[in-house]
DNA sequence: CGTTAACTTGAATTTTGTCAATGCCTGTGG
DNA sequence: CCACAGGCATTGACAAAATTCAAGTTAACG
C-alpha cells in the first residue's frame, strides 16, 4: 500500500523545519528521545486510545483523520517534520494518526511534555504559537471546504504543498505529492474521481504538468493563484511560518 | 437587522461558562474592564486590522468569518458568552468578527492579556485548554464540511445548539437559533435554500417542530442523533472497513 | 516482469445550487 | 396596541456540479 518509492518522494522529509528551528526550539524537548519508525500506512494511534504520548514528526508525512459511523473518512490534516502530534489536553486521542510515507518520530510522555512546557518560559510561547498557527490553517481549511469548488480546492492544496517545500515564503514550482488521490479526496471533501478529473483538466490546460503520479510542476503560477480563489494573490497574510507574529509575549 | 426579540432569545446569553468557571477563571482577567455593547450586525473588527485587543464575550452571540475575493462568505465559528475573541498571536486579526445578536463584551489589550496569562500559572493551562477545545471543534467542523450531506449538517448543527444551552451535557430539546438562515448556510457550507428545505423536511417528518423562525423543538431526539451521522452512541471501534491497515509496526 | 493497487475516463444519477416568485415574521411607526 | 413594510424565509422549476457505478489503463512493488 504505498510504501517507500525509490523516487524523490522522500526528499521532502529531510527538509522542513529542522533548519529553521530556534536555538532552543520545541524540538529540543524531544531531542534526547530515540527515533522510532513507522512504515507507510501504519498507525501511530487511534481515536479513543489513551493519550499517553506526544510525538514530534522528524521525517515523513502523517495523516490525521476521523471516521464516521458508516465508514466515511475525513482527513483533517497532514503533518510534516517539525509538527507535533497528540497535543490535546485530553485523556484520549481525538483522532486517528497514520503514516502516509515511512515516518520517523520522537515520542514523549504527555505528562512530562506538559511539565517541560510549563517549566520553560521560552518553550511555552512557541507551543502557543504553534497552536495558533494550527488554528489559523484549520480556519482556512473550513473556508475551502465550505465555499470552494473542486478546482479551487485542488489548486489551493497544490499551492499549500508548494509552500511547504521552501522554508521561506517562495513557492516552489516543483511539487511533490506524498499522498494518494484518496488521501487528497478525503482531505478536500471530494471523491477520488473528482480529484483525478480536476488534475487532468489542469494538465490539459497547461497549468501544471505531471511527472509520475506524485510529482507535478506548476507551469502557470499566476493562473494557479487565481484559481485557488483566495482573491488577494499577493496578500501579506499568513506568511505562514514563524516570524510574522506579534513581538509581544514577554516572560 | 435582527435585534433583541422579547423572547427567550437572550436567555441563552446569561448561562454558559460563567457558572462552570473555576474560582480564578480566565474571565477574571477581564473582570475590571468596562462592558462594551455592540448592536446586532455591527463589527468588532475586520480581518487585517491591527490586533490590538482581545475580547471576552459576556452576553450575546458573535460570528467570525472570512470573505473570499468574489464575496463568498464562510463563517468559521459562532462565539458565546465565556469565549475569547482575537487571541491569535499575530499582528493583525485573521478574520472578521460581527455581532449576531446585541452583544456585550469586555476588552483587554493584547499585550497585557498575554502578560497576564504568562504570569499566572493558574490561568495559563485554562487558556491552553480553551485553545485545544477550539481546535477539537474546528476538526469536527471540518468533518462535517468535508463528508456530511445537507441533512446531517443541519442535524449536527441543531444538536450543537441544543448542547450549548445547558452547562452540563444534557441536550435541551428546546433550541434557540439566534442566527439567520444565511448565517447557518455560510457556517454549514450550504445555501440558504438548502437550509430552508432541509428544515422544512425535518418538520414534515415530525422530527422537529418550529415556533417562529428562531425557535425549534426536537421531538425525536434519537432520530436526530442518528441523522447527525456521527454514529457516536455505540462505537465498537474499528468500523474502518477499508481504512484499517494491518498493524505492521516495524522498528 | 507480472500482479495488483492506484489512477483515469466515461455515462448515468443524485444532490445541491441558481433563479424567481410568493409568503410570512418582526420590528417600526402610526 | 395594531397595522404595515421590508427583510427574511419558503417553495418551485431548472441547471450545474459532483458522486456513483463501471470499465479500462498505468505504474509501483514484489
Amino acid at each position: 500500500m504505498h510504501s517507500a518509492s525509490s523516487l524523490p518522494r522522500q526528499t521532502m522529509s529531510t527538509s522542513q523545519t529542522a533548519a529553521s528551528q530556534p536555538a532552543l526550539g520545541l524540538a529540543s524537548v524531544f531531542s534526547d528521545k530515540p527515533i522510532e519508525q513507522f512504515a507507510a500506512g501504519s498507525p501511530l494511534f487511534w481515536e479513543g486510545d489513551q493519550a499517553k504520548h506526544v510525538f514530534e514528526v522528524v521525517e515523513g508525512v502523517l495523516r490525521i483523520f476521523k471516521i464516521l459511523g458508516d465508514g466515511r473518512r475525513a482527513i483533517t490534516g497532514f503533518l510534516y517534520p517539525g509538527d507535533l502530534v497528540g497535543v490535546s489536553m485530553r485523556a484520549a486521542y481525538l483522532y486517528n494518526a497514520e503514516a502516509v510515507t515511512p515516518v520517523k518520530v520522537r515520542r514523549f510522555s504527555s505528562v512530562s511534555f506538559q511539565e517541560a512546557i510549563n517549566l520553560s518560559p521560552e518553550l511555552r510561547p512557541q507551543l502557543f504559537a504553534k497552536l495558533c498557527d494550527e488554528m489559523a490553517s484549520a480556519q482556512d481549511q473550513m473556508v475551502l471546504l465550505s465555499r470552494k469548488n473542486a478546482e479551487e480546492r485542488i489548486c489551493s492544496f497544490l499551492l499549500l504543498l508548494a509552500k511547504r517545500v521552501s522554508r521561506d515564503n517562495n513557492l516552489s514550482t516543483e511539487v511533490e505529492i506524498p499522498m494518494t488521490r484518496l488521501d487528497m479526496a478525503d482531505y478536500l471533501g471530494l471523491t477520488i474521481e473528482t480529484v483525478s478529473r480536476t488534475i487532468t483538466s489542469l494538465i490539459g490546460r497547461g497549468i501544471i504538468t505531471q511527472a509520475g503520479r506524485h510529482d507535478i510542476s506548476i507551469k502557470k503560477l499566476d493562473t494557479m493563484l487565481r484559481l485557488a480563489g483566495n482573491g488577494e494573490v499577493d496578500e501579506p497574510r499568513a506568511s505562514s511560518r514563524e516570524y510574522s507574529r506579534q513581538a509581544v509575549w514577554p516572560s
